[in-house]
DNA sequence: CGACGGGTTGATTGTCCTCAAAGCCTGTGG
DNA sequence: CCACAGGCTTTGAGGACAATCAACCCGTCG
């Protein structure tokens, strides 16, 4: 069907139940999701919160020329969709075939009065969520391509806990509109890297990526 | 001494006083920063929190070799430093001659546990503060520099609450690492709106700005 | 097979950065 | 009181990095 190497069997946390009410009042259902289908959009009324089973999701806001910022990409047992305003602040979107398990979102001040630890759990996803937007904004503003190519390669080596190879979901427009550049630059820089020896391509999509020099791409992270 | 026009009369909101444990067990007290000092470092441990009086604050991160970035201006009223990790992710300056009020953190446990409406409370401020980023990464990720500019009167507009004339506390350096520029390109950028007719300068420094046609400057905020 | 989506690479353009100079204001010290 | 230094801002000239426009390759799928 189509190569992306984040098929991990599904040892994914059960966070997302301690975000429903009790487990007998809201069932939890899993869902799934085309490659390319919208999930939910911005500014829609947030009603659900999901958990990425297997697949991987983009966040993005567009501007009205459609131009595009993807905030951030959700890979396997990542939680998304969370609000606590009303409304969704991203259109969320499956980059592959994507099985998300979903459930019905509480209203914020019934969580957070219900239960405390729950209440925590809700403020750490938030401010982990707000300390990555606060270091991509450190890239977005002030990194050269090169950098940023880079800083996505070990996020994304990071977190996808690959055996040395990085298999990404995303084709390349995903990764500019995420970095700030234009798909071709994003090319290049790879390209310059792989001149470099500081990576390897594998599969025949070019998606596949063996980071070989670890140290000199965090060496360009600065 | 120095035109920053935000000595605006403390009617802060008492917000500060809420995230303090009792009120008998932690005193809230005033504190002076002169301008261009630092209040806290990036990874230092976060022990206070803080509220503006009056003045204005920088938050930001550099690159290894000088680059900054500016996260956020914090000004009359704002509450910053508020980190739920034991270390603060930001170094936050003095921009002006600046009081803030400031009481001791209580650990992030504590205070969910110890006051459900509190936390509440916290959530709703990281959750603001992961808003106002996520829109920033919109505008360093894919706005043009007049466009960045034109963002940026609105918001301090927005904040500042002039009477029609928004009287900027910090200098064209900071505007530029705030909007991922450099102080030239947003000279530059000032100078063409004010050439289009979208804004006034009325102060000798040019830091009191009249915003002429909020239209055109919406419109250029796309 | 041929169309299509995705990726790379080349040539050229353009926006913004860099380097530089000048003006203005403020504050200071003779 | 005036001269001068330093910070901040503007403006110009030139250059660089990334964007744009375009061609081509490859693999997949109808």
């Amino acid at each position: 069907m189509f190569a992306h190497g984040n098929a991990r069997p599904a040892n994914v946390p059960s966070i997302l139940g301690g975000l429903t009410a009790t487990p007998s009042s809201f069932a939890i259902s899993e869902f799934h999701y085309r490659r390319g289908t919208e999930i939910y959009g911005e500014k829609e009324p947030a009603e659900y919160v999901y958990q990425i089973v297997s697949g991987a999701v983009r966040s993005y806001k567009l501007l009205s020329d459609g131009r595009r910022q993807i905030g951030a990409f959700h890979l396997v047992g990542d939680i998304f969709g969370l609000e606590n305003a009303e409304t969704h602040r991203f259109t969320a979107e499956a980059i592959v075939d994507t099985t998300v398990r979903l459930t019905k979102r509480m209203s914020l001040e019934r969580v957070a009065h219900a239960d405390s630890a729950l209440a925590h759990n809700l403020l750490v996803m938030t401010t982990s969520n707000l300390q990555h937007a606060e270091d991509h904004m450190l890239l977005l503003g002030r990194k050269t391509a090169l950098e940023r190519v880079a800083a996505f390669l070990l996020e994304m080596d990071r977190r996808l806990t690959g055996v040395g190879v990085v298999a990404l979901p995303m084709c390349r427009r995903d990764i500019a509109d995420y970095l700030g550049l234009t798909l071709e630059t994003v090319s290049r820089a790879l390209s310059k890297l792989h001149a470099y020896g500081a990576l390897n391509f594998l599969g025949s999509n070019q998606r596949e990526i063996m980071l070989v020099d670890r140290d000199q791409l965090a060496a360009l992270d600065t």
